[in-house]
DNA sequence: ATAATTAACGACATTCTTATCCTTAATTAT
DNA sequence: ATAATTAAGGATAAGAATGTCGTTAATTAT
């Protein structure tokens, strides 16, 4: 469904919003292990949600690293996804047709629809805070390992 | 949601279910115009459903090209993703997990999991023959021309 | 001040997707 | 038979996604 950048943000994410306060960073190195993707590339990612979107927060130093606000562990799902780039997979045409619309419906329109708009229901309410919850609580997980 | 090759794959497949019969094939000029899709890569998907698939038909030659039987036009468009190799889009975890399951599931598991199987479900019960009347009876429409 | 730590940044490498072009093979019409 | 037509196939290219590495900048601890 989405691409692996979005995949390793939304899982370090919720791995830093279930670990980390603002007295307690997390390293790249920690967040990339414990989730298992490439090192420099999940460091990029998050620098560009650092940077770029104001949903991680980070220092640098020792003590250093990756954290976020309570207000940013409130954020919907969708926020991480806009800001990855991913709304116009949930928005397009499952056929890729630039013109489909209620007006001008392609054949699986109707009904496709009606799925799509679940899937953003789900990802606008959901928030960061309340799936971290779940993994703390230990019901879910976001270990990654083969082994 | 899926490849631009897979909805090129589509789009090119309910046109020729659309217009052809055995008797009345179509040219890869025709198909690729009809559906605005690059000419030379629309072929190579087309023959690769052809060769590996046994979804589309062809011929070579004057009054060559592409159709479908009437028994291929009964396939599900499941098939067609099956072919275009997009199984796994619709089956695996959204977070990437390659263990998410019912007995370890990732923070998303259990509500992604409901609109997944509707989605699978659509394709597996909608099939090529359903669209392409569809189209026939002008309440839908393929044609991607951006002007 | 100096050294140690850690994220930021830039350049590059690799792989996959998407796309084009040219030649070959099959079929048909004359 | 020959020429015309059309898909098949191979080689290659352009671009995007994914991934690595080395250097720089900021911060902290000593």
């Amino acid at each position: 469904m989405f691409s692996k950048t979005t995949e390793y943000a939304l899982r370090a994410i919720l791995y830093i919003a279930q670990k980390s306060t603002e007295e307690k960073k997390l390293g790249i190195e920690e967040i990339s292990r414990a989730i298992d993707s490439p090192q420099s590339f999940t460091a990029k990612i998050l620098q560009s949600l650092t940077r770029d979107n104001k949903i991680v927060f980070s220092v640098r130093g020792p003590n250093g690293g990756f954290y976020l606000t309570e207000k940013a562990k409130k954020l919907p799902v969708w926020s991480v996804l806009r800001a990855m780039g991913e709304e116009e997979v949930l928005k397009k045409c499952v056929l890729g047709l630039h013109k489909c619309s209620e007006l001008n419906p392609c054949p699986m329109h109707s009904q496709y629809k009606s799925i799509k708009q679940q899937l953003i229901k789900l990802f606008e309410t959901k928030t960061i805070q309340q799936l971290a919850a779940d993994i703390k609580d230990g019901e879910v997980y976001i270990n990654n390992k083969k082994s």
